[in-house]
DNA sequence: ATTACTTCCGTAGTCAAGTACGGAGTCAAG
DNA sequence: CTTGACTCCGTACTTGACTACGGAAGTAAT
């Protein structure tokens, strides 16, 4: 199991993250990693944390919080701000469960109106652009 | 009820639509709505048919229709299209039940965090974080 | 006739989350 | 010791759906 994650180019960081390199440095661009500071004229090296923080993001993101969302529970990621982190993590929630409702009417609507046009008789204006233009 | 939709200049257009003038302007860009030809030296007059025109926009785009693929819709308003409409409808049926599978996911996730983090006992790490840090 | 609001029109800016490009330096293999 | 791959870094481009700006011309009210 040993797949030495230690002094990673930024490469094969990038790989471990599962994120291109662009990405990368778009992140630190944006401070939410880390820059390790070169070696002398050489190559930053990066290590098993900055891949936990790259998975960190990219789990936050699967969540639907937004960068900069992420950015804040990186600030609280010391562990000793659980009310902040659950409060960001409440507004999120009720976000998803929007998100959430709204799809559910768009489901409904889109499927009535398939069906709509699936049952329709004859040469009658196609079903959907009709319903599409009434107030 | 004779809230006269004709004539409109482009600002109790926009009104009558519920959207800015500048929406109204780039909709035209875009070729989703007509640039009326304007009298001499005067004036755009909008009417009615333009009002629709922006509802179904509207309508469309709250059923998560991309202002690209509501210009596809337009193409065929004709109404003698039915089967390409229900083509395009289908895949956007598909669009939002994906959609709405990941959010349910992300709905379940996020409170059983939450759940973890009124629970929890003693000072211990704050469970969201440490669960988004899990690889 | 003056003032104040609209319209017209093109160009430019915004936001989010990256992706692409290009030249210069560095590193490893043959 | 040269070739090819990779890194560094900054800048610019992308997509989608707008929003903002600015100057000139038209319109409405007093």
């Amino acid at each position: 199991m040993e797949n030495n994650l230690e002094n990673l180019s930024i490469g094969a960081f990038a790989k471990a993250g599962g994120v291109n390199v662009e990405t990368i440095r778009f992140y630190q661009h944006k401070g939410l990693l880390p820059v390790p500071n070169k070696p002398y004229g050489g190559i930053r090296r990066y290590s098993e944390v900055d891949v936990q923080r790259v998975r960190f993001i990219k789990s936050a993101q699967r969540l639907g919080f937004s960068l900069n969302e992420i950015s804040e529970l990186l600030r609280l990621e010391d562990g000793t701000h659980c009310n902040e982190v659950c409060y960001l993590t409440e507004i999120k929630l009720k976000d998803v469960r929007k998100k959430l409702e709204d799809l559910t009417r768009m489901e409904a609507v889109l499927s009535a109106l398939l069906c709509a046009c699936h049952t329709r008789k004859g040469n009658v204006s196609c079903p959907i652009i009709a319903s599409l233009q009434a107030d």
